[in-house]
DNA sequence: GTGGTCTAGACCACG
DNA sequence: GTGGTCTAGACCACC
């Protein structure tokens, strides 16, 4: 449940807090019931003003993401695993699909998008498939 | 060398402009000498303020993609083409690698990504394969 | 003299204590001379911090609802079955009467309102009309 | 599409605001395409801060109530009307289910209750019934 | 300590 | 001028 904040980017903070947190139910780093960072600390964390992450928070409530009972800090809703993992996939075909749409308008191939996305993917990748037992 | 620009989005107006803008002359929809829209008629077309367009030309001229002939307007540079079509390939290279970026760094398969780009791919794709030369 | 509070609610909880211990004298739900539940157990039962009822049990106090009898914990005062009816009354003429004139004051027609407060009050009351008598 | 706020109530200002601007749409007193107030003249005329404005635009614009076009105000949206009229019967019923609810649940007697209702409602109406066309 | 609300004032992109 | 975002710091009710 770490994670870092692009202060210069286009997408506003509060957004990234949002999504990240999002990210980060949908993967199981946290886990329905659990609590999420306080404002403050989160706000510490990231170098970021409090009212930043309340912003964040407040959003996330009103998704169903996460509930408070007051006094006691926010925690992670029941179904909120299975909300984020739906929102994830949307998150990234949405994505890609912007990408690929761009790209197809201005005539790129697609073999030549294919190819790039492999060679991304093969770059990006951790690659352990073959060393498999091999970690010693 | 029409294109649309979406008002309400994260990228600013007027780096929307400039983005189609070296994608048109990428593609060859603009060549060379060719004169681009004034930025009243581009204005008029995007729906959007004459200072907008106006800082978008003036980057692209800062860039050396545009020149103004004093009175004619703006037209193409002799090299703007080989530079766009350099900076294009950057352009959806970057945007390409963040999305898998991120999709891997919450744990995504890339398994899952790639049948989710070949989805995508095929979706979009116009599939004139069929009617090769029909198109009159 | 069991009633729930809304941990999440506009009013203050210690404020929803005070109302609902008055309208359990009013009621005679609790009648004069009797002892109030002790803040550790009122606490417990609420499910809330003694401390917030300690506030609440404090102002009662102060209103005169409620005097201590060192160790023997807090008793109904002599004069509070009357303060209370009476009380209870402002209460909900106030209540009701803000929701009148906000209804009113953006054009809902009396006639509308009168209709929506029979339907309301059919359905809310429990229509023990038929048992009277045989409820025992 | 004038109104005030109480500063000191229960109800949190920017909430207020949502409130009335839904009544105001729900009334007709704001038609669909016509702008709201900018949230700096808004904040001025309710001496509140432009933030706490800035915040109830933000809410009414996430339920769809209102929408922006970068640098032109905030619109009424075509459904609100329907939208907002739907709210302002379930807000009013709501509030007085509330009222109803915790009267009858401490052994009010109905029929005080709609004695009370209606002397509240005569109070409360302008009363212009038998004077009609006599407003010379 | 917690979240929730509010104020005050800044910068940005856009019209 | 507009809305949108962010910072800084305050007070409140509650734990």
């Amino acid at each position: 449940m770490f994670f870092e904040i692009d202060i210069n980017g286009l997408v506003p903070v509060y957004e990234q807090i949002i999504i990240q947190i999002k990210l980060a139910i949908a993967t199981g780093s946290i886990r329905a019931g659990e609590r999420i960072p306080s404002v403050r600390e989160q706000a510490r964390r990231l170098a970021v003003n409090p009212n930043t992450v309340a912003r964040a928070y407040r959003e996330l409530q009103q998704e169903g993401m996460v509930y408070s009972n007051r006094g006691t800090g926010l925690a992670v809703a029941d179904d909120a695993a299975a909300l984020c993992q739906q929102w994830r996939l949307k998150y990234f075909r949405d994505r890609l699909a912007s990408v690929l749409e761009d790209a197809l308008a201005c005539q790129l191939p697609s073999s030549e998008l294919t190819e790039l996305f492999q060679t991304l993917l093969e770059q990006k990748t951790p690659h352990n498939d073959h060393n498999k037992g091999e970690t010693k």
